[in-house]
DNA sequence: AACGTTCTCGGTAACGTTACCGAAAGTCGA
DNA sequence: TCGACTTTCGGTAACGTTACCGAGAACGTT
């Protein structure tokens, strides 16, 4: 490998020399600054970050921890979040975790070993031995699309899933459904907990009382497992003029049973989702849906993150980040006949 | 920051004992290891693998270039090779170029000052700076999804894309049809060109005449496009009884556009496909298609670089590893009437 | 008791780079 | 021509770690 030594040697000057050369440094004669630069492409020599790293005590690298880059979700946010981060010369290392609790521990170990300047995580197991590997982090941390444990005191950027999911059924009530079933996930983070307390607050606003048969929770969160749960809702179907679902997948789900049971949507019933993934807007599926800005998601969260690293004066850390989603109306949710 | 030092003077050591302690060395007392090791946990000491890399000459990171972590094409491919590497303590970062050649030049650039111990690409433009950036790379690269010029002598993985297509006309052929079109992407890509090749010599290997009027190519590799350039088909289509298509994503166009206007899949004209992307199963899809061992040719291509990243006399280094598409029948596909 | 062997440890240099300090050379005005 | 200042450079130490060599202690053998 070709260092700043090579260079050096080659000039009959020293590395020190070389150095302020190469960094723009004030106290270095033009000449032979020009010199250097053109031994520096003569050789092919290419600084060493490894060893820069460690003088600056700065990788310029931002661990981004998500469950899975397969689903579009999470990719988007992790472009929005790439992009701010590589204009601003840092490299973005993702952790993949797949929801898996030694991979989630394995990647903020490896985050510490290789010094990253930041990390941007959204656990899915934040149990006590993780939390405890947070706090004793010495890196800024920002969670995303979770709200960290009153223990932590980090910042966090997330969507308001209460008002978004208030907002979906409010439009549902707006087209003159009374019966509105929900098809959830179960009550263990707090994105289902909102969503549902969302649900349900909206109905006892206008009066609309809350019936247990018209909910069902889910145990996975894909299609498959949203089309299982609404083939039981099938039977009770005639009561229901619309159905809210947690997200798109679930939504989607739905609509395969109802097509399958030759049920019509919407004229037989409404559904709404929540996500607005990509497949939401196919041709046959136009799924009405809560959209959530999630590239902004990842920029705001890389923004945060670059704040907590160059602190100044002038740049307040906020606590939070909330964002809204928007209405997205398609074509499976109309007025009730 | 807590370091090997820290931990010496604590116990009154040296850090070279330390070090060897940390580093199961034969050469130390079992007493002084296990004092090591307690006074380890005390202090919540890390290991700084910067300085590690520094002098073993190694980061344990591979770079993996991809046009875009957003398709679920690529992000599949990235999680195998991934689920290898990681495996191996190796840390995988992800460069997503939007096949942008600047972002290209910028990861390889990267890549190198970072001292990544190996590269897997999938370069878009291949143009002679590019080529001589990697020429002169210092780190085993291997080609993903492209053949390398043979400038440049390196490894690569990719499916028959050639095979995949004769296999997927030979299908259709088989059902009964004679006139076949063709919906592609222009032949400015390798991939594009051996499908494209396919499909003429299939039909040719059955005596059906190449019909100029059968073919159209797009701009975009979108839904969107797809769509749009079946549009301009509709009117030649009573002739024609079978639509292969260069990928999924145009195929799904294509069944848009034949559901906007009305014309019966796979009754009036059967539609076949390329990738097995996740939608492509979807209900109301259910596309016909050749589907690719996406997660299969990252994890080979992990293995590949593996390999050269830790040579051995016992581990050949193939010069490519060609995989094969397989037929996925579902319903767009059918006999001719 | 003298020897060789094994076990255990410390000191030093090195990885590639930059910060810092001091010194030499050049410049300028009086 | 002299001092003061500026410009330009080199040497050294440091970042955190490990490889290498050599030395002392402990041990057993004759």
């Amino acid at each position: 490998m070709v260092t700043i030594k090579d260079i050096a040697k080659q000039l009959g000057i020293s590395v020190s020399t070389v150095s302020r050369a190469l960094n723009n440094h004030s106290d270095i004669k033009k000449e032979t600054k020009l010199k250097v630069l053109e031994t520096v492409k003569k050789l092919n020599y290419r600084p060493n970050s490894i060893a820069r790293s460690l003088i600056h005590q700065r990788t310029f690298t931002v661990g981004l921890m998500i469950p899975d880059i397969t689903d579009p979700f999470f990719s988007t946010i992790a472009v929005g979040a790439q992009e701010l981060l590589s204009e601003q010369g840092y490299q973005v290392i993702i952790g993949n975790t797949l929801r898996d609790k030694d991979k989630e521990k394995h990647f903020i170990d490896s985050a510490i070993e290789r010094k990253m300047d930041g990390l941007i995580v959204t656990p899915d197991h934040l149990d006590e031995e993780l939390i405890e590997l947070l706090a004793n982090l010495s890196i800024p941390v920002v969670f995303l699309r979770r709200k960290p444990p009153k223990k932590l005191k980090l910042p966090y950027v997330d969507v308001n899933h209460y008002k978004g999911a208030c907002e979906a059924v409010e439009h549902i009530i707006s087209l003159g459904h009374r019966k509105i079933g929900y098809l959830g996930m179960p009550l263990e983070s707090q994105i289902a907990i909102d969503r549902f307390q969302g649900y349900k607050d909206t109905l006892q606003k206008y009066d609309i009382p809350y019936i247990k048969d018209f909910i069902k929770l889910t145990g996975g969160r894909t299609i498959q497992s949203g089309r299982e749960t609404m083939d039981q809702f099938i039977p009770k179907l005639p009561q229901m003029t619309a159905l809210f679902a947690y997200n798109d997948l679930l939504a989607i789900g739905a609509l395969e049973s109802l097509a399958h049971h030759h049920i019509r949507v919407p004229e037989e019933i409404s559904i709404m989702g929540f996500d607005d993934l990509e497949i939401s807007s196919l041709y046959w599926i136009q799924l009405s849906t809560m959209s959530q800005p999630r590239n902004q998601m990842g920029r705001y969260a890389a923004e945060t993150i670059l704040k907590m690293m160059n602190p100044s004066v002038t740049n307040e850390i906020p606590e939070y980040i909330i964002l809204d989603s928007t209405l997205v109306q398609r074509n499976t949710c109309t007025h009730v006949v």
